[in-house]
This record gives structure tokens, C-alpha cells and sequence, in this order.
DNA sequence: GTGGCCCTGTGA
DNA sequence: TCACAGGGCCAC
């Protein structure tokens, strides 16, 4: 589900809201939601405080007191939030913000300030993952494998990087291991911008359109982070609050509808095996 | 490269 | 009933 400006409005907003915050007790209602070792889970997290909260491409990391990081990856569906304090006043909330009666919450954390931090998640591919060390963390495959972040990625590395690599330009935008963070909805909105049909071949593409391409997934994400996000169907922030970058896209969505520079009508297809939304004349290989 | 799989829900 | 959904991995 989310992608990099989502998990980074999640990032900020549990930083604002879980430092220092103590786990006082974990529940786990659906147990291999956590990845790694769950008596291991269940044995150290009770007790921990959370020091600070950090996003890598996707995933967030959660650093605990004693050197430990939780690290929470969302794929599709999943959300980590805060509900609101609400002892004696359930009723009164929206669902999303009584997850706690909902059979798709699978953990909760009890802080000792009465709170709870809850993981929700429909499809159940996301989960979380306990790591004793950061050299443990940073060991573990997908986490090494990680490429560049794209806010800080140099515009001449991000051209090298693609210029002589093999294979459509969409599908080395979604590959994490190139670069991390974008997904479906940011691949399709900075290719419209860039003027870039989504199955060009990178290694074909002039370093001057790659720079461009450089320039709008920055604008993009920049955008989408200043609106916290987008929000289609599941996404809420840490405190269950819909994003609203999704009012600002041009393509993602849009098949069938008008192209918002030129008018034709936005066209369809797969590539890298997900929907991709393009103008077909504004955009070119 | 592509297609299937992990899951569940939703809308055509 | 079927197609499809912000992701990632695995086997062809």
C-alpha cells in the first residue's frame, strides 16, 4: 500500500508521538504477523522505550532503548497507528479508529500511558520484525539489498544508475534494490511528468530526460509528502487520518479519462507486471 | 522478462 | 463471479 511519502508521514508523525513513550505489554491476535522469532518478540519488547523512528525506502524502523529496532514493513494493507485515548467513549469513533474490535488488527502494543500502538493490516502481507542490533538489521537480506533513497540520491549517480541498466524504465523505478521507495502510484505520476512512457527502455534514454526523470520523482515525493500522503482505499497516518496527495494525480487512477496537458484520453497497460496509467502522446520512449 | 503466490475486500 | 488493489518474492 503505502509508498515512500506515506511510510514517511507514519515515520513523523509516531516520532512526534512515541518517544520515550514504554511498551508495557504486547498482544498479538494473529502471531505470524511477526516475522521473526514471536517468543523472542513476546520475551523483549515489554519494558522497552522507543528512542527514536526512522523510515529506509518502505520500512520503518522503530529504535528501542536497548539497541534493539522494530521494523515494520506495511506492503499493501497494512497500517501502525495510534487510536485516540477512548476509554469509556468507543462508540462515539469511526472505524478506523476502533481497530481494536476489528479482526484485522493483529498486534497491539500497551504503552504505559494507557495508549496503544496497533498494527492492522486486511491482506496480511506486511508484519513486523524484531531485530536485536542494528548490525542484525542491517544484515538481514531485503534491508542490505536496499538501494539509494531517491530524496538524496545525486542527480548524476541516479543518471549512471539507470543509463546503463537493462530493462523498462518503470520496472527499474519499482525495483527497491535500484532504488527505494517509489511504488506503483509515484513510477506513474513522475513518468507523466517526465514525458516518459513507462516501458522505455532505460539504457535508451538521454542523460538529459534521465536528469528530468530525477527531478520530478523528487518533485513528486516532495509534493506527496507536504500532503501526507495519498490515501485510496487503506492508507491513514499514525493517527488514522487520511493523506490527500491522491486529489493531485495526473495519471495514476485516470485510464480511460483526459490527459490534464493534452487532452487525449490516458491510455492503459501492464508493465513490470502492475497497471501503469500513461498519456500516449505526451509521453514518449 | 512474466505469472503465480501470499491474503481479503470491493466494485463492476 | 471475476478482476483488481500503494508490495515483494519465487519459479519458469
Amino acid at each position: 500500500m503505502p509508498e515512500l511519502p506515506e511510510v514517511e508521514t507514519i515515520a513523523r508523525g509516531l516520532a512526534r508521538e512515541l518517544i520515550d513513550a514504554e511498551v508495557l505489554a504486547v498482544e498479538l491476535a494473529y502471531p505470524p504477523i511477526v516475522r521473526t522469532d514471536q517468543a523472542t518478540f513476546l520475551a523483549r519488547m515489554p519494558g522497552r522505550r522507543f528512542v527514536s523512528v526512522r523510515r529506509r525506502g518502505k520500512l520503518l524502523l522503530l529504535d528501542l532503548d536497548d539497541g534493539s529496532i522494530l521494523a515494520v514493513h506495511l506492503r499493501m494493507t497494512g497500517r501502525l497507528f495510534l487510536p485516540p485515548s477512548t476509554l469509556g467513549r468507543e462508540d462515539e469513533l469511526c472505524e478506523f479508529h476502533r481497530p481494536w474490535q476489528d479482526k484485522h488488527t493483529h498486534a497491539r502494543l500497551l504503552l504505559s500511558d494507557g495508549r496503544f500502538l496497533v498494527y492492522h493490516d486486511v491482506r496480511k502481507f506486511g508484519g513486523l520484525a524484531l531485530f536485536e542490533t542494528a548490525a542484525e538489521l542491517n544484515a538481514w537480506p531485503f534491508m542490505a539489498g536496499l538501494g539509494p533513497e531517491p530524496l538524496e540520491i545525486p542527480e548524476a549517480v541516479f543518471v549512471e544508475r539507470f543509463r546503463r541498466s537493462r530493462g523498462r524504465i518503470k520496472s527499474l523505478l519499482l525495483d527497491q534494490k535500484r532504488i527505494a521507495g517509489i511504488g506503483n502510484i509515484y513510477a506513474d505520476e513522475s513518468l507523466f511528468r517526465a514525458g516518459i512512457l513507462p516501458d522505455a527502455q532505460a539504457d535508451t534514454l538521454s542523460k538529459k530526460r534521465l536528469a528530468a526523470l530525477h527531478g520530478h520523482v523528487q518533485d513528486v515525493l516532495q509534493e506527496a509528502i507536504a500532503a501526507c500522503g495519498s490515501s485510496i482505499r487503506d492508507y491513514r497516518d499514525a493517527d488514522g487520518d487520511a493523506g490527500s496527495f491522491q486529489n493531485k494525480f495526473q495519471v495514476y487512477g485516470r485510464a480511460g479519462g483526459a490527459c490534464l496537458r493534452c487532452k487525449a484520453v490516458l491510455a492503459k497497460a501492464t508493465v513490470a507486471g502492475r497497471t501503469s496509467v500513461y498519456c500516449p502522446i505526451c509521453q514518449k520512449r
